[in-house]
DNA sequence: GCCAACGTTGGC
DNA sequence: GCCAACGTTGGC
């Protein structure tokens, strides 16, 4: 059976890892994620060439900037069997890994910023995870029509301010 | 297995 | 910096 491609949301502080970070580097391991709900994700749903809307939180104007894309399955984590990590893990072990990530790869920078304050404004993205009060989740699924509209908007032309 | 206490996320 | 919402931990 052939598997279609999902799309998925993942947030990040710029301040510790930003889109052009991801940028500079091309693609990096997706390390650090804590919360089982996104571990399941990444370890059991999240296949390469899918693809993947980069939100920045926690900073003045969150909102989603960019697409990359997965490159590879889940895989252990191995921040999480390093002492010196911060996201070392006593009881994890590599016989029985608790934490997963993917390699992520940077696609491309979106011309404007589609801001939280816009789907949060427009009924088109009303039941998008995101967009939920309370919602924290790092890592999540987005709807193949919820992701085409966000890349149309990304990728509109920024209108000159005459 | 319940749930209070605690720690974290993340918008504002 | 504040604090509401949420997830996890650990005593019982």
């Amino acid at each position: 059976m052939t598997q279609k491609r999902n799309y998925w949301l993942l947030k990040s502080e710029p301040s510790t890892y930003s889109l052009t970070d991801l940028k500079n580097e091309g693609e990096t391991p997706w390390t650090g994620v804590r919360n089982y709900q996104a571990r399941n994700f990444m370890r059991d749903s999240m296949k390469p060439d899918d693809s993947i809307l980069f939100y920045h939180s926690n900073t003045s104007f969150p909102g989603i900037v960019g697409v990359g894309e997965v490159r590879t399955l889940g895989y252990p984590d191995q921040t999480q069997f390093d002492p010196d990590s911060e996201y070392f893990d006593p009881r994890a072990t590599k016989k029985q890994p608790r934490w997963f990530c993917v390699m992520v790869g940077f696609i491309q920078t979106f011309s404007q910023p589609v801001l939280l304050k816009s789907l949060k404004s427009s009924t088109t993205f009303s039941d998008m995870t995101l967009t939920q009060k309370g919602s924290r989740l790092s890592v999540q699924p987005v709807s193949a029509e919820h992701f085409k509209a966000i890349l149309k908007l990304g990728r509109e032309e920024v209108k000159k301010v005459s």
